[in-house]
DNA sequence: CAGTGGTCTAGACCACACT
DNA sequence: GTGTGGTCTAGACCACTGC
């Protein structure tokens, strides 16, 4: 027998065991972890108990547990904070306001520029259509919600955004929701439909816009604009919004760090 | 004493002791290290001492060397191999040929799609401006190399590229050294002249294409480009190149992921 | 087989936050 | 002071590579 499992909760596995599938201690020690995660044992900016008292629930040595939290505090699941505890990531209250948003403005940044007005423009419920079904992993057909909103910077529209979303998880979000909420969208998907966003993808072009995007954004249609497609995830690799942004860049760029 | 030093290399420091600036056993080793990989003791693509060799030299345990090995490994400045040692990472001969080119086909992925074609447009020696002598941490006026080239996939010019490079460090570098190699761009610079890119920034924008962009190119002047904008940095944050690419995004995409 | 990195443990002590 | 995460150590054993 190659794997110590310290609990039961990992079973002999019921796929073929063609691999092995050695899977340290402290993998699964993070497995478990993630588990009470998404099934909100701890929710979002609450702590988590000690590591100490993990490694007594959990029946391993404190080191264990420190490098299972290890990774999921760089995959910026969970949050360390030193003589306070271990704390669930939100994205209320972080004082990264934005952690997907990458424009930034040309001079300064986001927080020099003052808070973004939001303006939502459209909110309806509609059936997915089969490349709006497949990004959500959803049926052609199925009941989703589709956003369009936009962003001023110091008065100037900088960002239209068309998003969809799962009818099922988001029942009962509506516009005037969307509207009176101040703070990030996902903070507000947190505490209201209980959906974390995790990670997401991006995929990123050059286009021109179309009547009404020019018109929202005040350009004329042969300004170029950024088009981002974002898929974004909550746990489990499992889509949950699809996000359309189209990006004015005359005064601000978006930015990526290459390591 | 807040500060345990295992070595004479870290003096009492010149610098205004304002901040108690701890740092811890681990930081400090990664820093001694990273000393040796700027000097060159160890090569890229060669191995370094074993993390038992290193914690001798240092003396310290092995568990802390192992945690400035974990850090810089992280950072894609080490590799580890298990059974093997840990290697100095190099952009040449790794299997992530292209490790900051972020543009992928819309199906399937640089690999399938094959090689791309490489045409030097355009190499000379110039003085810097003040734009890219501002990048570049030089003085306007001095000496810059200045290279122009095109990527083309499946015989489609979809990238093309204006990179400045500063003329003291790749003094020698000429149209035909660039256009004979074959292999990444930055793999040449490691072994033909000692600089190892680290790590980068980009800005990126939708921008339209200048009259020779379109020829270059084979687009018309209407066609959205995507612009980005590059600078390289070696270690200790010294930028060592500033390249501004011109993407046709027709059936291409810059791929980003969030987390 | 020996040598390397990878995992796990147990214990000591430090730095930080709250009370 | 007490409790939290953060660092450091020493030793045992496992997994992988290549001789």
């Amino acid at each position: 027998m190659n794997n110590h499992s310290p609990l039961a909760d990992t079973p002999p596995s019921d796929a073929p065991a063609l691999t092995p599938a050695f899977s340290p201690l402290y993998q699964q020690i993070k497995g478990l972890i993630l588990q009470s995660l998404q099934s909100g044992e701890w929710k979002p900016g609450e702590s988590i108990p000690s590591e100490m008292e993990l490694a007594a629930r959990y029946r391993v040595s404190q080191g264990t547990v420190r490098k299972a939290i290890d990774e999921l505090a760089s995959d910026n699941l969970l949050v360390r904070r030193q003589g306070k505890g271990t704390f669930v990531a939100t994205h209320a209250e972080q004082h990264v306001q934005y952690r997907f948003l990458k424009l930034v403005p040309d001079q300064g940044d986001l927080n020099t520029e003052g808070p973004a007005q939001r303006e939502i423009v459209d909110c309806k419920r509609l059936r997915a259509s089969a490349e709006i079904a497949r990004a959500l992993a959803l049926r052609t057909g199925d009941a989703v919600l589709q956003v369009r909103r936009v962003l001023s910077f110091g008065g100037v529209p900088t960002i239209l955004e068309d998003l969809w979303l799962p009818g099922g998880p988001f029942k009962g979000l509506t516009a005037e929701r969307l509207a009176d909420y101040h703070g990030p969208m996902y903070a507000l998907f947190e505490t209201e439909f209980g959906v974390r966003m995790v990670r997401a993808d991006e995929k990123i072009r050059a286009v021109l816009p179309d009547e009404s995007q020019s018109e929202l954004l005040q350009v004329p249609r042969s300004t170029p604009l950024l088009s981002v497609e974002r898929v974004a995830y909550t746990y489990n690799d499992t889509p949950m919004e699809l996000r359309r942004g189209f990006y004015r860049t005359d005064s601000h760029h978006y930015h990526n760090a290459l390591s």
